[in-house]
DNA sequence: ACAATACTTCGTCAACTGACGAATTGATGA
DNA sequence: TCATCAATTCGTCAGTTGACGAAGTATTGT
């Protein structure tokens, strides 16, 4: 039980819920997500944290930055499960939606400064 | 999203996914579930009100007794998903095994007053 | 009519949660 | 080496949650 009661808590939450759906495609540093939801670092830290700790999440460290992405196909039933669940019925969800332009909008810019850096 | 929102809240404390997986086995009053749990009536029916409000479950009054169940086959698909879901994960867990003998037992006890009240 | 029973509503209180900023840790780059 | 940047940890504070008992409603049985 404590699992799913662990997974359902970390589901309980708008802003949760919503970095969640925002790592559909992919994943994202945590600079990205604070971006993207507008709150202070360290609250979205540990809103991650809870995500993580719950298996819904995996984090991935890479030099200062801190990659978030879903648990893969090695995550326990409980999880996959759950996340199928949240994903497929928030997809219809306009905040959502709306996220996923943006977040799209932000790998987009990311990707045009890697360009620039690189032009002579 | 508010859908999934409500229905994780609900799912989010122990009490609640208790009063939930008692009721895989048909549906139980609220007193059934008063005595299960071992909570004061009116902690319970607000309990009970939150998973309704969810639509994870469905009350029916019946004469000064309120039954309540799982909420049937029309219910909404993230409804249907998110009680496969719990009730398939919770199954395993040891309070609830706890929980479902007891709840056989109140059962048996009612179907055992029913009969001798109309014994001879 | 009246008492008893099952449940709900309301008010209250302690405990938990989610937000923030300040301070800290760890890695990069000047 | 030292400044900078990304992230985390910690302390604090307001708002929410879950527990209770008392009071109210509705239905049954005497």
């Amino acid at each position: 039980m404590t699992s799913v009661l662990r997974i359902a808590k970390a589901l309980g939450d708008e802003t949760r819920l919503r970095a969640l759906a925002a790592l559909r495609n992919g994943e994202l540093c945590l600079c990205h997500i604070v971006g993207l939801l507008a709150l202070a670092p360290s609250t979205v830290s540990k809103h991650m944290d809870i995500l993580c700790q719950a298996g819904l999440v995996q984090r991935r460290k890479d030099g200062r930055w801190c990659h978030f992405r879903l648990a893969g196909p090695g995550a326990p039933p409980a999880v996959r499960q759950a996340l199928r669940w949240v994903l497929g019925t928030v997809a219809a969800d306009a905040t959502i939606a709306r996220d996923a332009e943006r977040v799209a909008r932000l790998r987009h810019r990311d990707l045009r400064e890697l360009v620039t850096c690189y032009r002579s």
